[in-house]
DNA sequence: TAAAAGTATGCAATCGGTTTCAGTTGTTAA
DNA sequence: TTAACAACTGAAACCGATTGCATACTTTTA
């Protein structure tokens, strides 16, 4: 439990001032280039560490930026949050990290708490149970930025990155439907959601633009858990006639829906064809592959927090827009492919 | 972005001291509960909040926990940090991560990192490269108490805490011979880190206690990644006999190994039989479903913090020893039953 | 050669809570 | 009635780095 060594034993040392001691040390131009390179080794020599809570006190700001996640143990989320540490680790930020667990009164106290520590941004995607926005009202009012991403929510002064839902969402359903399928069932999440909202839009539209009719029936609202799967794929077994098609709005829940249905003894493509949503690892597990979304996490969590950071710095002019759109594709697979299947099928059958 | 409100300026409105806000507002037992009431009420009607730096800077403590692992993306490691999470956050503390992609230069500087931040106490997994400890030291000679998880190394002043490794691996090596398995192949990662040390001697001592023989060239070992996985079935089948059976240390890897013996043709678990380690979502996914050792990701990271707060607290009394050890348990399925399978399996083929 | 400009350094105030020590008031025991 | 004590409250030092302003010394310019 050896002291501290502060500026101040550093000046006693050198016989300096701990003016001096704190500009060589912060490269300041003010200072001799001799003096700098005296004072730089005595502060290694000594084993001198800078204390961020004085300097932070004293600069009104603490290279720390807060991170709000519905949960951290979701595979999108974790990769996101891998790409936002590199780059925070790169320009020397730290990441202070806290999960809602999809309610608001978590979301709430954690906004508290990062306010508390005065991060100088923040990064939230949103619980499913958040309506509105006033928890983060005091962060704008002092001009610290916000911003959304992936679950995402209208504000005029935040930026929000997500992947084109609607377009993604139009494009599985348009391709179920180029399969043949013509009574498609979709499965979402909390439709307060943007993203949930968004790809529902998606199937929507995509079902008009093909001529066929869109029935609230064919929508399921869950969890979006693993348990949701298996209760979606008990109601879809109920509806008479069974669909054709399925899109859910994630692996997870797609994959232990496509087992509860094969169980069953419904044949994945042919009496059913399945979409997912995120391109999770299980969405090359599951037996037959699971066509999906690829979702750029890691890249998502790299923008994000770039563009915090040019916001905190202060460079607005870098920022296209309001909302920043990434790319996301759409990963064709055996479990909506029913023509080529059948055929790649046939002949190991005979 | 208006200015922020201190206690100074509350000591103004109330024409208090500013020694007797601060003490109101930390609930100190010399204000008169009057006083206290109102100062609180003023508070929270000015929009106060104490500012951590200046709290921090005279209390020389943080309420900030630092945690380093190899990387955030994995399912383990989601889970065992939401655990840790959910802790830190019921106590009041901030938890600070970083990843270090398994390298000792990122550990190293993610370590220099923390202690700058001085975090009051530090939780690590060591990357696959790290060989020696040098960089935790100065934590310890400072009196911060550092706690390894899951990939632990010996240090007398740290406590460890991890499943017995040893154990689950000979159960599922023990297993494996009980299903009929004579020749087994054992994956595992690199041998420098204990999980995998551990792992090996479990394989290794079932063996020996079942009178099997143990042979290094059945021991592949590597990055226990998807593609490692894959490779791994590569040397598999190139071997002459080919096994009867395979013990993989994690289940990513189990599950691409799994699928690419499938697709070169191996029965599983008929020809040979599989178990992997951690229960993943996808051993549950893939067919068959994985036989494999269940881990305890969120509780290991309870605990891991339960653990540090006590020591942060100074209050030694309550550890047990340096190591602790969680229960794992061997979660049977498909992918190494043997007889119960194929007794299955025929009825439906005929 | 004096004035102006440039270079290098230091003084002292500041950031906003916390804490030691001392002081005031009121109460109780002697 | 006075000493002893409890219950509050406050003044001022402190944590350690940063920074506006002043100062001392050099060098350049007129």
């Amino acid at each position: 439990m050896e002291k501290d060594i502060t500026i101040y034993d550093i000046a006693r040392e050198l016989d300096l001032s701990p003016t001096t001691i704190s500009r060589a040390l912060n490269d300041h131009p003010a200072v001799n280039q001799k003096t700098k390179q005296r004072i730089s080794e005595a502060a290694a020599q000594m084993g001198y560490r800078s204390n961020l809570f004085a300097s932070n006190l004293r600069k009104q700001r603490t290279n720390t930026i807060g991170l709000i996640v519905p949960r951290l143990d979701s595979p999108f989320h974790s990769s996101a949050i891998a790409g936002m540490e590199k780059i925070a680790n790169e320009e020397g930020y730290n990441l202070i990290i806290s999960q809602s667990l999809e309610t608001v009164q978590k979301e709430i106290a954690n906004a508290k708490t990062m306010f508390d520590s005065r991060v100088d941004g923040l990064l939230v995607s949103l619980s499913f149970e958040t309506e509105n926005l006033d928890h983060f009202e005091r962060f704008i009012s002092k001009g610290i930025p916000v911003i959304f991403y992936d679950r995402v929510a209208e504000h005029k002064d935040c930026t929000s990155i997500v992947i084109d839902n609607l377009q993604a969402a139009y494009k599985a359903t348009s391709h179920l439907i180029e399969q043949g399928c013509s009574n498609i069932v979709h499965i979402t999440g909390n439709l307060k959601r943007n993203v949930y909202a968004d790809r529902l839009k998606g199937y929507k539209y995509a079902l008009i633009d093909h001529n066929l009719p869109f029935t609230e029936c064919n929508v399921l609202t869950g969890q979006m858990t693993e348990e949701a799967g298996r209760q979606a794929a008990e109601q879809i077994l109920a509806m008479d006639p069974l669909p054709d098609g399925i899109f859910v709005s994630n692996d997870t829940c797609a994959v232990s829906c496509l087992k509860t249905l094969k169980q069953a003894g419904i044949s994945i493509p042919r009496d059913m064809a399945i979409i997912g949503f995120n391109n999770d690892l299980t969405s090359r597990v599951v037996e037959p592959n699971l066509t999906t979304i690829n979702y750029p996490g890691q890249e998502m969590g790299e923008v994000a927090l770039k563009v915090l950071l040019m916001q905190i710095n202060g460079s607005t002019e870098g920022i296209p827009s309001n909302t920043i759109n990434l790319r996301s594709d759409l990963i064709i697979r055996e479990s909506s492919l029913r023509g080529k299947v059948l055929a790649k099928k046939k002949p190991l059958l005979l």
